[in-house]
RNA sequence: GUGAGAGUAGCUCAGUUGGCAGAGCGCUGGAUUGUGGUUCCAGAUGUCGCGGGUUCGAGCCCCGUCUCACACCCCA
């Protein structure tokens, strides 16, 4: 007898129905938001030719895609974000497809790094696009749909950092690196909260001559557009295109004002994706830093024409709901866990009326109540502990004296009380607890 | 991919210079002849991650490998 051993592999896991059923409350959650926002439903495959998913992304996702031969000879990926199927479904369904088109894909993608908490190697995202508008409102509309995708899911403490490329752009063009050095000095921009000043500087140093250092580090200093727009105008006269992207952020502050403290400027917000064009941001959740970026995302004017020549602007936003998931269990927000979404047990105490336990799911399963009956005609003990592990609200149970009394004792197992009642009394006190 | 850790019962972990595999919680059965929170009694926990090596003898030492948690890199 050999048996195949049974194991996973890293940075991929099974979920229990616990932690299942608190994933699928969790994405019915965003993707009732998503819809809210009039955003529809696309699906795309897993797998992908390989050049089209490194067509742009920069060197570093290559690294970190899952490809292969398929058994065909074909190299193939599988898809490392939703954004670039995004971009090669557009291109090829164009004449389909009514602009702008708002789309939302919520689904798994592979990157084939190294694992940390809250950081797999398949997970799943939540994206939501809008694909043929530069209009600011486009750019509204996403800053707004994360905010409340967030408040619907009951999160208070998170904070969206908004800066654009086009302001990094021109900081770098007056700074005038060199690509290798824009490169450089981005992800060291990026690093900055997280070293020490000290080495922080350092590093500064080795990069940038004293010049380029205090431009950078007043530009360091920035934290809303109107000052941002008199740092720019100070260095140089401010071209049409950066003038336009500041009008741009001042109408997003002000039609996003509702969000108040949830909504801030940063300048440090950059983003390693080669395909952003303009606004980015990243969301992260104040009081869990650690888990870093939660849901972000940005403008990608260029990306469609990467498959069409045509350029085709676009936005839109990622949310990270395995890694969101990790920071929230850690703080304890999901409550008691249940390993059934059932609402109540019907017990079996007699086989004579197993007939009736039937009728009496029938019943309850049409007024949507989710009924599970006890099958094997066990010991009551046996049964209560059962539910007890299962979380149940409520046990019914009907032996012989209550069938031929005709009512049925229910049980509310959150607080150890008893009714005897009628099937209508107990339908509808079950109904009055959802 | 790089660096430094961890892996022993379902869970949290102890395990002495290498010498019979342990505790608490949980689990199963009973006390209790329909009632799960407490109590009492009894019982089972196991390929010590996996594979190889050293040794009379390995949970412990050596090599490899897998997984987990962390840092780097990158990002959700």
């Amino acid at each position: 007898m050999s048996n195949i051993k049974a194991r996973l592999l890293k940075g991929f896991r099974d979920l229990l129905p616990c932690d299942a059923i608190i994933k699928e409350k969790f994405l019915s959650n965003i993707k009732n938001t998503f819809e809210n926002y009039g955003f529809s439903p696309i699906y795309t495959p897993a797998l992908e030719y390989i050049d089209i998913l490194t067509g742009k992304g920069g060197d570093e996702n290559e690294k970190l895609m899952y490809r292969f031969q398929d058994n065909g000879q074909r190299d193939v990926g599988m898809r490392y974000d939703l954004t670039v199927p995004l971009a090669r479904f557009v291109a090829l369904h164009k004449n389909e497809l009514n602009f702008p088109f708002k789309r939302y894909h919520i689904a798994p993608v592979w990157r084939a790094e190294n694992t940390q908490k809250g950081r797999y190697r398949e997970f799943y995202q939540c994206d939501c696009d809008i694909v043929g508008s530069d209009s600011v409102l486009s750019d509204v509309e996403i800053v707004s749909l994360i905010n409340n995708t967030l408040s619907n899911l009951k999160i208070e403490d998170f904070l969206i950092k908004i800066n654009s490329r086009v302001f990094v752009d021109f900081l770098f063009n007056i700074m005038k690196l060199d690509e290798e050095g824009k490169k450089k000095t981005a992800i060291l921009m990026d690093k900055k909260d997280k070293l020490p000043i000290k080495v922080f500087d350092d590093e500064l140093e080795k990069l940038l001559n004293n010049e380029q250092i205090n431009i950078i580090n007043e530009y360091f200093l920035i934290d809303n557009i109107d000052s941002l727009q008199k740092f720019m105008s100070k260095l140089e006269i401010i071209p049409d295109e950066l003038k336009n992207e500041i009008d741009k952020f001042k109408k997003i502050f002000e039609y996003c004002l509702f969000m108040n403290k949830h909504l801030k400027f940063d300048p440090l917000i950059i983003r390693g994706l080669d395909y952003y064009t303009g606004i980015v941001f990243e969301t992260v959740l104040v009081e869990s830093p650690q888990y870093g970026a939660i849901f972000s995302g940005g403008r990608y004017d260029g990306l469609v024409s990467l498959f069409t020549g045509e350029k085709i602007p676009a936005i839109g936003a990622s949310i990270g709901i395995s890694r969101l998931i990790t920071a929230l269990e850690e703080r304890d927000f999901f409550g008691e866990k249940k390993n059934t979404v059932s609402d109540v047990i019907i017990f079996n105490l007699d086989e004579k009326i197993q007939s009736k336990y039937l009728d009496i799911a029938c019943i309850f399963r049409k007024e949507n109540i989710k009924t599970d009956i006890y099958h094997e005609n066990a010991k009551m003990k046996k049964q209560f502990k059962y539910a007890e592990k299962n979380g149940y609200r409520f046990a019914v149970i009907i032996g012989e004296d209550e069938n031929e009394k005709n009512i049925l004792k229910l049980k509310d197992l959150k607080n150890f009380s008893e009714k005897e009642i009628s099937l209508e009394h107990a339908v509808r006190e079950i109904l009055s607890t959802f």
